[in-house]
Order: structure tokens, then C-alpha cells, then sequence
DNA sequence: CGGATAATGTGAAAAAAGTAACGAAATGCT
DNA sequence: AGCATTTCGTTACTTTTTTCACATTATCCG
């Protein structure tokens, strides 16, 4: 399964919560199409593939769609999540409040300054030298990683020493990592380039968006 | 031009940075591809669509490459930014270390509550009513937008009414932009999400991988 | 109850993206 | 210098992704 359907999948998800606290009870393929900005055949096409379907006339009910989504996508089960790096990023991801309605718990942060303390009421940051033995006995599948660039591969492998099997990379290079290891990339300077160059280049040297 | 070329050519770009740190004085196309995980093919082909071109035997000169990937990428001229809400997320941004290296600078934040302060030495926190006259002044094009999901819409509309041509989106909606206006979405959780469900799903559904 | 209608589900067509293959040219070696 | 080798650049092919079109079916209304 392609990882953008996935992606779709989600989005459809969290269109799905805002149209549910509007008070709808029913949406058509066009609604979630014009939510994400997809055609509506494509939104049929994603749930055919995952056997979610509608009624003819209907349309899809919310709640049923979300609770199925939700199971699909794992998001019906809690998380826990450990971020290496409690520098600017890596704090910003231990306060940020989007990941828990998607279940998502951080359980810990790790770094090789850990004086950046064990604050009451906030998450621990503990000495990066425990994050190995934390991530085995705690069981964690997922880990981030916010450390600078040059740290960033040693922090994989010692994540995937720990029996960690995805990586949502924040450091811009492309970490080497085993099989069956996911990586996601998040390039914050490699999204502002991009629009950039989207605002620049095309009145600049006649080449037009896509 | 499509997206994803593009998204490639600044990787191409970040791992050139590399090479050269390391002292290359020229690259080949199989260097590139597996420095950023993709075929040699790809990467001629990328390069042949913007007229890069390298020697038959001698590959590619890393410093003359840089130089036109600079220019087509519009990393050779500065760029101000500038990021809506000074929480968590926009803090961090605000002092993230990855923007300079592009050339891209963050020249102020804007937040409702903007008792946040302008520090000494830092980026100055302003009220968010200054925004739209700070844009069309400092003829600012790119705007990050960090506040939460409920605020964006109206962040959103406020820069493009300053007159910025491209956003980068970090709360999880779709935004609603005039033609021409160019948005990326950075959706963390969305990412966490997608990892959990290639890590999880494939063993207990029978849905593989890709 | 039956026809009109509105929306789904899907299979085929089209478009886009990526890969492979190969001719051409530059380099190095003898 | 000439031959062998390496790597590019481009064209043709393959695969993937998206869109289109339409048969199907549920609902509404007279």
C-alpha cells in the first residue's frame, strides 16, 4: 500500500473530526475531497482499497468511517514515542499538543546534556546513555530524532539497538538505516527552499509550477 | 515542474554541501543517488530537465554543480521569513540553526499574546496586529505559520493580505488560498502517524509495505 | 409502489513518475 | 596516438498514480 494513500488516509481522518464536531453525521465524497484537496474518485478509490464503503445514496457516516480509519491506522491504540534531542525542536515536539488526539504519548526525551532537567509535570530528559536500555525495557516502536545533523546516524543506531522500527527524522541527511526500519523526513529548510522556489523561479526563467 | 523534482534537487544540493565538506572535488551520479536514495537514472534525468550538465567521464564539479543548483533553487539570494505564533513550535523555529545555511532568515514573529517579548539578541516577538503592514514594508513573500489549528485560516489570510506568496503550514487543516499562493503542510503528527501504521500494520493485516 | 435522482464502487483510460538501456564522448593507459 | 573503459545524456519502456466514466443501488417523492 502506497504511502501516500496513507497519508491521505489520515488527512481524510482528521478532516473527519472537524466535520464531526460541526455536528455532521454523514459526508459525501466531495466534502472529504474539497477538506484535503484531492478529487472526489480519489477518495473512493482510497476507501475501495481498504474496503471502507458507503451507501449509494448516503454518502459515508462519520462516526463509522473514523472508527474504521482509526483502526486502520493504528490510531486506536496508544503509542509512546521517545524524542532524542531536547534542544529549540526537541522541546517544541515535548510541549506540542497535536500529537495526543492522535494517541501519540512522548515518553521521554534523551539527550547528552540531560541537566536540561526532569522538570515536575513535564516529560523527563534523561542522559542519552539510557535511551538504549529505556527503549528495550519500555518496549518503544518509535522514536524522533532532533539532534544536530553531524549526531543524527548515531542516534539511529543506537535507536534501532534498542529494537526501535520507526524514525521520524528531523536532521537533514538520510540516515542509513536495517530493513524493515521506517524513516520518515521531516526537512524544515528543505519546505521553505521548496516554496521559495515556487514563488521565485516561474516569473525568473519561464519554467510554471508542475 | 514537478514538486518532487524539485524537493530532490535540494537534497541534491544538501549532500553536495556534504561531498564537499569532505573534500570532493567532483561526483558522480551514482555518489548523488545513494546519498539521497534514489537511482543514478533519476538524478541525470533531474539534472538534464534544468541544462545541468557534467562530463562524459569526469562526472559532475561539486562547486559549479552548488553554484547552479544555488541559482535555480533561489538559495543564492537572501530570504526573509517571517512565523506566525510564538509558541513551542514557533519558538524553536525562531531559533533553528538549519535556515542559515540556505540563506533564509527569520526577521520576526508575531503572536497575539506578544508579551513574549523582544529579547536582546534575538528575533523580536511583535503583536500580530503589526503583521500585515510588517509583510507589505519589509516586502516579506514567505510566511510560517505556527499558531493553532482554529487561528490559521485567519493567520493565513491576514499575510496574503500583506502580500505573501507562500506559506509554510504547520497546523493540520487545509488552508483555503488565493491562486498562485503556494503552501507547504508540515503535519507532525500526520508523520508519526504514517510510521506507526508501516510499522504496525503490515503483520497484523497482511497489508505489505508499498 | 415505481420512477427519478443522487451518490457510490470499479474497471478502463490517461497521465505522471521512475527505471533501464544504450549511444556518445571524455579520460586514462599502454 | 589509439584502444579500452567509464560515465553521461537521452530515449524508450515500465510501473505507479490519478482521473474519468458509467453501471449500480439506495433513497426520496409523488
Amino acid at each position: 500500500m502506497s504511502k501516500h494513500t496513507i497519508i491521505r488516509l489520515s488527512r481524510y481522518k482528521n478532516a473527519l473530526y472537524r466535520f464531526e464536531s460541526l455536528g455532521f453525521v454523514k459526508v459525501f465524497s466531495d466534502n472529504l475531497a474539497d477538506a484535503i484537496g484531492v478529487t472526489p474518485s480519489q477518495v473512493r478509490k482510497d476507501f475501495s482499497m481498504f474496503g471502507l464503503s458507503g451507501n449509494k445514496r448516503g454518502g459515508y457516516k462519520v462516526d463509522e468511517l473514523l472508527a474504521k480509519l482509526n483502526e486502520i491506522l493504528g490510531t486506536n491504540k496508544a503509542h509512546n514515542v521517545i524524542v532524542a534531542g531536547a534542544g529549540n525542536l526537541g522541546s517544541a515536539l515535548i510541549k506540542y499538543k497535536g500529537f495526543e488526539k492522535e494517541n501519540i504519548k512522548i515518553t521521554a526525551a534523551f539527550d547528552i546534556d540531560h541537566s536540561k532537567g526532569e522538570r515536575a509535570g513535564e516529560i523527563p530528559v534523561k542522559p542519552f546513555d539510557e535511551m538504549q536500555e529505556y527503549v528495550r525495557q519500555n518496549d518503544i516502536r518509535v522514536g524522533i530524532i532532533a539532534v544536530p545533523d553531524m549526531a543524527a546516524q548515531h542516534v539511529a543506531d543506537v535507536m534501532m539497538a534498542g529494537g526501535i522500527k520507526g524514525i521520524l527524522n528531523f536532521a537533514p541527511i538520510r540516515l542509513r538505516v536495517d530493513e524493515g526500519i521506517v524513516v520518515n523526513n521531516v526537512n524544515l529548510a528543505l519546505e521553505l527552499e521548496n516554496i521559495i522556489y515556487f514563488i521565485c523561479v516561474p516569473m525568473g526563467s519561464g519554467k510554471g509550477i508542475k
